[in-house]
RNA sequence: GCCCACGUAGCUCAGACGGAAGAGCACACCCUUGGUAAGGGUGUGGUCAUGGGUUCGAUUCCCAUCGUGGGCUCCA
């Protein structure tokens, strides 16, 4: 991520803010100490070190004091300087001469990344705030919309984000061209607050979360239930109908297991104590693959027999700090839409393409279209740290990039971003909110088929190594369905609603209408309930429409005679009166087109 | 795990210099049987997260623990 070398205008401005902002703590706390304040994807932040915990109370006091900042009408002034100056300069700003010996000595910039130019030290003047930075920023800083300007909030951030170095406060805030552009962001932003998965699924009933019985795990309500089984349902489909085969592996395994894998040398941290079974012990599975790997020693493999693609929907445990858990994004027990792709060299390109054709189409069924994609390769100034021969690394490499041209899709080429076993392609899904996801990940791997010693016999009646290939394309369910929730939020296209349907009678009388109804939407395969509280027909309604139900069936004197029933669709849409079974075709036919309504 | 904030009914939230716990929604019952987003009444429901401490007295103050939130780090 290379944020720092943007020169327009939005990124001057906001780096001059963070400036403008340090300034303003600097008068608040003149003993604080400060470190870095870049400019990022929607604003800035800068971190300091001060006496004290920030509170709310102080942000708008900061933010106001930046304001009267902003009107004084400051140059920002570029200077180029000598260390003895710089040194003189910061003399009691610690994080500065830290960052003054990384420029000289490391070569590496403010962030830590490697410098390209010569070492050259330059200091900013704005107003009372001098500060090492190399730019760029704006003219002057009345170029600030001062209404443009909000502090959102503060955070713990660590020095250099290392958890070994102190704990800094960090003051985020955001800055546009326009206080337009900033109400329409805080809008956006709000609209992400209304979205949220965690809220939603309490809301809707689908998932709930049990601290008291420990964090980070989910536990899927009826409706959550039935919607899990609809997308696990439709993934099978697609696998079965995709070539493969679907198998099913323990949750947990010897010890000597995870040795051989190297889980217990690489992966120690995130799994859980070892459960003793006889004197032997056992761990719960953080990961799937092993247990592929035991079956497909089960047997002598041909080059006849490959590709072998094994899929599972498999539920693994891991360790995550307790800090990082949020919602269904970040859990302790997942199921993970695994599979194993094993083949051999020659395969090995169409193989990489089949799955990238595969993992598009399965989440063009859920509505998403857009991706970004991250192709992760070896860092080339450090190719022996990794596990696997060269021209293994090369292949696969080649398969990976051929598969994506050939797709015409546009990636991101992340050099040193290579798991130490193989490189690999990631798919960040866009949601209807703009925002990002990475949920695909499908990867090499050079190190397990050599551990375990696995292999095929070839043409050659030799015996070869086979390619191996990890993936997941949902990534984990838990996660996706949080996705799922924010990207619709809660309201679901036809096919995913865990209640499709409800009818509505309008009076008691009513009832014995809806239920025969309901009996027979079932048997057409419909998800249907009858709300059969006391309440009037408007509650009811309204109850239907704050659970985001795709179709009220209003049901009342006329319908029950003339065996209709009356639509109100979730988007306020009237329907009218409508035969029974022109709405069973009807949504029938939603749920096949895969239709919002 | 770390920094900061927070934890009151199933949900959303009030509350008190430390002196007998509140509302709305939900739920139950009763009345109302209604035509496209809330009809009315009555009632049930809380060890104020848990454990210590200070105090005549703690839900309120202090400490610890657990959990949640915003981030950092890490990641499906």
């Amino acid at each position: 991520m290379s944020h720092h070398h943007e020169e327009d205008h939005l990124h001057r401005l906001r780096h001059s803010a963070a400036h403008v902002m340090a300034q303003a703590v600097l008068e608040k706390f003149p003993t604080g100490k400060v470190a870095i304040g870049p400019p990022i994807e929607y604003g800035f932040y800068y971190d300091f070190d001060l006496p004290r915990a920030l509170t709310p109370e102080d942000l708008e006091e900061i933010e106001a004091r930046m304001r009267e900042i902003i009107a004084e009408g400051h140059d920002f002034v570029y200077q180029e300087i000598d260390e003895a100056a710089a040194r003189q300069l910061f003399a009691d700003q610690p994080f500065k001469l830290e960052l003054i010996d990384g420029i000289l000595s490391a070569g590496t910039d403010e962030y830590g990344e490697p410098l390209d130019e010569a070492p050259k030290l330059s200091i900013y003047k704005s107003g009372a705030f001098v500060d090492l930075c190399r730019g760029p920023h704006v003219e002057n800083s009345k170029e600030i919309p001062p209404k443009a300007v909000k502090l959102l909030n503060v955070a713990g951030a660590y020095w250099r984000g290392d958890e070994k170095r102190p704990m800094l406060q960090r003051i985020y805030g955001t800055a546009w061209e326009s206080p337009k552009e900033l109400r329409q962001y805080l809008e956006w932003r709000a609209e992400v607050e209304k979205r949220d998965h965690r809220k939603l699924i309490k809301d809707l009933d689908l998932i709930s979360f049990h601290p008291e019985a420990g964090p980070g795990l989910a536990y899927w309500h009826p409706k959550g239930g039935r919607m899990r089984i609809v997308i696990e349902d439709y993934w099978r489909k697609l696998h079965l109908q995709g070539g493969y085969d679907i198998v099913f592996t323990p949750h947990i395994g010897r010890a000597e297991l995870w040795q051989t894998s190297g889980h217990l040398n690489f992966y120690k941290d995130s799994m859980y104590s070892p459960m003793d079974i006889e004197g032997q012990d056992y761990y719960i599975k953080p990961m799937n693959c092993p247990f592929h790997i035991m079956m497909y020693k089960s047997d002598i493999r041909s080059y006849r027999d490959l590709p072998l693609r094994w899929a599972e929907l498999g539920t693994v445990y891991r360790y995550e700090r307790s800090g990082t858990l949020h919602g269904l994004m970040r859990v302790r027990g997942f199921t993970q839409d695994d599979a194993h792709i094993f083949c051999t060299p020659e395969q090995i390109e169409s193989e990489i393409l089949r799955v990238l054709d595969f993992s598009i189409n399965l989440l063009g069924g859920f509505g998403f279209k857009e991706f970004k994609v991250a192709l992760s390769v070896r860092d080339p100034k450090k190719l022996d740290k990794y596990a696997g021969a060269n021209e293994m690394w090369e292949q696969a490499e080649v398969s990976l990039l051929s598969a994506l041209e050939a797709r015409r899709l546009p990636y991101e080429r992340m050099e040193g971003e290579a798991v130490f076993y193989g490189p690999k392609i990631d798919l960040h899904i866009k949601d209807v909110l703009g925002r990002t996801w990475q949920l695909t990940t499908i990867q090499f791997d050079f190190n397990l088929p050599e551990r375990f010693d696995m292999t095929f016999v070839g043409e050659d009646g030799k015996e070869h190594r086979p390619y191996m290939v990890h993936r997941a394309l949902l990534g984990s369910i838990e996660r996706f369905f949080g996705v799922l929730v924010e990207h619709y939020a809660g309201a679901f296209p036809v096919w995913l609603s865990p209640v499709q349907a409800v009818l509505i009678p309008i009076a008691d009388r009513h009832l014995d209408y809806a239920r025969d109804l309901a009996d027979r939407f079932r048997a057409a395969g419909l998800r249907v309930e009858v709300d059969a509280s006391g309440d009037r027909m408007q509650a009811k309604i309204r109850k239907a429409q704050l659970e985001k139900v795709p179709y009220m069936l209003v049901v009342g004197d006329q319908e029950a005679e003339a065996g209709q029933v009356n639509l109100r669709r979730r988007d306020g849409g009237q329907g009218g009166a409508m035969a029974v079974d022109a709405f069973i075709a009807m949504a029938q036919e939603a749920v096949g087109e895969k239709r919002d309504l």
